[in-house]
Formats: structure tokens, sequence, C-alpha cells
DNA sequence: TGGGTTTCTCAGAGAAATCACAGCTCGGGG
DNA sequence: CCCCGAGCTGTGATTTCTCTGAGAAACCCA
């Protein structure tokens, strides 16, 4: 294996490596466990090495010899404030970049500051898809990862670039919703593969979501005026199955 | 040998192996005698070795010794909810895929992010194949067993990508239902074998299904009429004993 | 606060798949 | 050569799955 290059998960994607061609590591931490235990799941899955903490002095003690590349890291912990917590990942890591975890209701504007440094922040309940996305563009971002894999998928005459969240088909310009861009990424990020609705909620939806199943048939048939509006089919039903999507032509 | 590579069992049925060559390791976690026993038997005859235990504190105490490579869940257990379980499984054996069993009316009751890691979840009432194949699914992804083992079953002609959900012959794309896929996905997983009407209907329908026996011989129909159509037929019937599937040229 | 946008529920239409039933075919033993 | 039982398949009833319109509620930004 090459150092440092990108390469091809069992899923087709391509993954985010070190330089050296180890696997990027990241430590999530959060006082729920059922939280870190969701996170480590989808984490792992994108071929990286996780480790959790449970409250901040775990998290700096982690970070100490983890080393981690990124940090997830909740704001509300028990045993000290989140701002505490980030001084000390500073100290040891001044460089690592910080996904924040925060309630809805939390202050905007404190966070706003935090960002300022090239950090991000997602709000609880957050969805996995969105977590998966900010986490490895702020890696990306950091040069932790080697390659500055470029952020923009493509499926055919379908595009999708990450950053600017612009989606293209066929060179036509395509405005997609909030919910709508995440389906479609998650769709693209697994192409010429069936997913499940099940799949689907779970990593599109937050994590909390309890509505009804049909939302993901709503999406995709959004989806489908969007994209797939007069022109050649790319997005198909497996009845019984799921979903997938795959090139026009073929 | 090289390492991780897949063989050719007995039966002519390709297996998973582990990279050291060992047969793969599946711990079966389930309250329900007959559910295990049946688990058991069917996982084993997959040439894969297999523990089981009846409730969360044997399962987490097989996990330790056992080290599986995969585990089967029942999401209803006596002594614990099956989120405990997964936890302190994961936290011997922080990347073992998990296919969880859930009865078909929790569905909507949160299985959210169970399938969020990777791991994979089936409803019960289950067919085997559908568990096998699932199974078979996380196994090869979690990379406990050889990556590059694709997921395409290939008789002669004759493809289908499990991933995908694409069969073709000859090239020819071919549609499919889910029962005609699982039918002959059970049929491709064992070229030249002949399988009985008992077994087909024990390993594609559900376990607890009651109707008439002669579905097998109209899916069967319903098969011939897509593959073999006006082809040399691949599809043969041993009358007395079942059906079987090999290479037209031969 | 107010209007446009987005998300989601609900429900009905329609399509597709599954399966029971029954009559027909075919192979092989006597 | 006939008969019987196993196997095949057409018909159609029923169930299940999917799509989508309509509208309510939440949300966002000015």
């Amino acid at each position: 294996m090459v150092s440092g290059m990108t390469t091809t998960s069992p899923q087709g994607r391509t993954e985010l490596l070190r330089p050296d061609g180890s696997p990027v590591r990241v430590l999530v931490v959060d006082d729920e466990l059922s939280i870190t235990e969701l996170l480590s799941m989808a984490l792992r899955y994108e071929g990286w090495q996780i480790r959790s903490a449970g409250d901040g002095h775990g998290a700096v003690q982690a970070a100490r010899e983890f080393r981690p590349d990124a940090v997830v890291l909740d704001m509300m912990l028990p045993d000290m404030d989140g701002l505490s917590v980030l001084g000390r990942l500073r100290r040891d890591l001044p460089d690592v970049p910080v996904l924040f975890l925060t309630a809805k209701d939390a202050v905007e504007d404190r966070i706003a500051g935090l960002t300022a440094g090239g950090d991000d922040y997602v709000t609880k309940p957050f969805s996995l898809e969105e977590v998966v996305a900010r986490l490895r563009g702020l890696i990306r971002r950091s040069g932790a990862a080697d390659r500055r894999s470029d952020s923009v998928l493509v499926v055919g005459d379908l595009t999708l670039d990450e950053d600017s969240h612009e989606v293209t088909r066929g060179g036509d310009g395509i405005h997609l919703t909030a919910t709508e861009f995440e389906l479609l990424r998650f769709l693209m990020r697994n192409p010429r593969r069936v997913l499940s609705k099940a799949q689907i909620l779970d990593r599109v939806w937050s994590y909390d979501f309890g509505g009804q199943a049909n939302v993901v048939e709503l999406y995709i048939s959004y989806l489908r005026r969007k994209i797939d509006a007069g022109r050649e089919p790319m997005i198909h039903t497996r009845r019984g199955a799921g979903y997938l999507i795959k090139p026009a032509t073929s």
C-alpha cells in the first residue's frame, strides 16, 4: 500500500488516509454512551480509527496519548465546560480541528467565535451523514489527510460538491433543499448499491427521528423531480429492497 | 496460498475465510432455542464456526473468549436490552459487525442508528437466505475476510450482483422480483447441486411460511421464463429430487 | 411579525408482487 | 402403451409496496 494515497473502501468510496498511509484518527467526546456508540460505529465504518471519552478529563488524557487528527466534542460535559476542554486539547494538539456538538438552543454567538478558526459544529440531534461530511471536510482542510481528495462526487453526468453544496446534472445547476442534498449525497456516496429505506433513514435523518418511514419515499420523489425530470432516470427503485443511483447510460 | 483469499468448499461454493485461512467465526445470540438452533445449523452449513448464547451476559462472555468475526443479535433478550449488549460487545470487539434480529412491528420503535455503523438487521420472521446473505455482506465489508472477494456470483454466463441486485445473462440485464432474486441467489450459491423443494422452501421463504408447497415450482417457472427464455436452459429439474442450476455449456 | 420555504403527515391511487387454485403436461414404471 | 403422480403454468384474487397530491406545522430570514 503506497503511503498517502486514497484507497477504496468496501463500498467503493474513497477514504481519507494520513500521509503515512495509516487510517485517520478521531476522538469522540460525549457523556451519553448511546451517542458515542452511534458515532463510533458510523465513523469506524468510514474506515477511521476511533477512540471515545465520556468527560473532559478523559478527553484530554485520550487526546494526549491517542493524538487524533480530529475531535468530535460535545459542549455539554459533566465535569468541565466545553471551552476549558477545548483549551486543554489545544495545549497538546494546537492544530487539531474540532467538530462541536451543541444543543439546538445553545448560545449561537459563542459557537460562532469558536468555529472562526476553521472548526465546525453541528446541533443535536444530528444526522450521521451530516457529522461524517463535516468531519471529512475538517480533516481534509486541516491537511491531516494527505491527498487533497476533492470534494466533488460524480455519478454519470451528475455532480455534487460537498463543499459548495452545488449540484449539477448535465451542466445545469440544480437547487436542492438541505434534506434533499443529504439524501442525494448518501446515494452518490454509494453508487450502484441498493440502499434500504431503513439505511437511508438511519444515515440521513436525525437519530431521534420518529416519524413515518415514507418520508424516504417522499424525498426520493422530490429528488426525481429535480434530478431525473425529463431525462434518463438515474434513481431507481428496487421494490422490496430499496433505492440505488447509477449513471443513466448503463 | 495468498492470505485472505476465497477458496472452494467441497460443495463447490466459495466461502469466506479469515486472513489466516481459518474459518469465519459467528456468535448467535437469541433466547429462543429453536431460533439459535435453526441459525446455527444454517450457518455451520456455510462452513462457519458457530457459538451461541441465550442471553446478554452469555453473549458478552462468549464474545470475549470466542472472538467472533460477526454477531447475530436478537434485540429482545431476557436479561439486558439490545443496546446494552451491543455496548458491551463493542468494548471487547470494537469492530465486530452485528446483524440485529428484530420483531417486524418493532421496526418503527427505533432501529435508529443500528444500521448506521455498517451493521444491518433483519426482521423476524426471516428467511435463512436473507440472514446468510446479510451476514456474508457484513463480514465481507468488515475486512475480517478478504476485501476483494466481490459480491458477484457467476454461473456460466449468468451473473448476480448482491450489492446492486443486478442480474445478467449473456450480458443482458434481467429484472427479478425480490423473491425471484432470493431464489436465484440460493441456486447460484449452490451450482450443480440438487436442491430439494423442501430445502428451497426452508431457505428462501420465511421460517413461518405456511402456504402451498408449490410456490417453489411457481417461482422456478418464473425464473425460467426470465433467465432461460429462448436460451440453453441452466435450471434443471431432477424429478423427485429437486432443482439445480449449472452452466449451459456442459 | 409575516411571507416564503421546507419538512413532514396523511391518505388515496395505482402498480407490482405474491400466492392459491386448477387444469394440463410429461416422464417413467408396470 | 397406459396410468399416475410429479411438475408446470395460466388466471385472477389479494396483499403489499410505492408514488404523489394536498395541506398542516415548523422554520427561517428580513
